[in-house]
DNA sequence: CCATGAAATGAGAGTAACTCTCAAAAGATT
DNA sequence: AATCTTTTGAGAGTTACTCTCATTTCATGG
């Protein structure tokens, strides 16, 4: 929402824009996640406590819990979604759906793999958390629904239904469990191989369905 | 799995299979889930305390967490994943998958309604309570997750593929989350209608994608 | 540059969901 | 009835989270 990302390009003094309390705040929410990934990196997720990454980040708890609601969230929140809607929105009127699909998250995956989110370590770890400590992985699929609505709102006006309407929630549902499943599938094999590779693979499930033809596994 | 179903089809002297002790587990069991449900429907969620509802159940707090691992697990525990699993194993070798959830999946929703699984006001409060307090929310699609997993196996021997084959893996979980959001979009109109009839709206989508037709809405 | 207002922070007290431990109670067994 | 095992209750401890209020820090108009 504040757009965050324009910060860390310009030259220190060309850009002012953002006031000393703008700019401090952007460092305090930064400096909490930073210091949550190092703590979680070296103790684990459960044995790192709020006193902990308060400390480290040189704030009170308090403030902590002002950033981020939950503990979980310090991992787990993006801000990422109207970004994934501004570019949907952006492919070709005629293009289907699933084919749009692919290419916004492909650009997705590409982003976050070059480390525009935060550092690849990190990416790494927020993936790990995702799907071995229960509590973050409950509020990722909380987040993902989210996302799935952001979805309703594209795929309804691109094929004239309502938002609302339940043939498009299931739809958009469905994709984000594809989505989701393919992130869990890469992460739960080491990570190894591109994102997006799998994700294509989910895409084409959703696509044509489970063709029983090969029988083979990873 | 102590298949508490048959106990109270007995009369009481023809079958004391179950010692004293399994029988007041159960009991125990079910009268903090009742407390449970009750204190929830007068207070709401929140405002419910385990002290509450282990009063209520005339146990300690303690018991109350032996039986449950957390308070959202009085709710959402049920242990019908092996039924299901049975019984989409028993349809006919030929059938197409899909066929066989829609037969599974309906027969499952009318037990429900029945009353078979608890008291229908019970059943309704529960359905809301899984749309409407995030933590019971996520917890029921961790849950739906492990019933995601059940279902992977079924399909992998069905399609002679790997169960933790990707392909195997997205379209068990669009199936879930197909479901889900079906009892889903149910619970936010009121629970008015038969869910089985959303559930086959929501199978439908997964069949045949999302088709441009008509643009009504329910 | 200072005074005033607004926003962010910190400190502290409080709640409630869990966890662990240990001793007492109750059912099972011989 | 005596012993062994399982279940329970009591209590203390941890931690995530909430609320309140005083203090600090930034913004702003004169």
């Amino acid at each position: 929402m504040t757009m965050a990302a324009t910060a860390h390009r310009s030259n220190p003094a060309a850009e002012p824009r953002l006031g000393l309390r703008e700019r401090k705040k952007i460092k305090t929410r930064m400096a909490i996640r930073t210091a949550t990934y190092r703590l979680v990196e070296e103790q684990g997720y459960d044995a790192t406590t709020i006193e902990q990454i308060a400390d480290a980040a040189e704030v009170s708890p308090s403030t902590v819990f002002r950033y981020f609601p939950t503990k979980e969230d310090i991992v787990v929140t993006d801000e990422y979604d109207p970004l994934l809607e501004e570019e949907l929105r952006a492919r070709p009127e005629g293009e289907p759906l699933v084919e749009s699909l692919r290419h916004v998250v492909h650009r997705a995956v590409e982003r976050s793999a070059s480390g525009e989110y935060g550092t690849p370590a990190e990416m790494r770890l927020r993936s790990r958390l995702m799907v071995e400590v229960p509590a973050v992985r409950a509020r990722t699929i909380e987040s993902m629904a989210s996302t799935g609505l952001t979805l309703c709102q594209v795929v309804a006006d691109r094929t004239g239904r309502d938002p609302s309407d339940l043939e498009v929630r299931v739809y958009c549902m469905s994709v984000v469990a594809a989505l989701t499943e393919a992130s869990r599938y890469w992460t739960e094999h080491g990570q190894r191989g591109h994102m997006g590779d799998y994700v294509q693979r989910a895409l084409d499930v959703l696509e044509h369905g489970l063709e029983p033809r090969n029988s083979k596994s990873p």
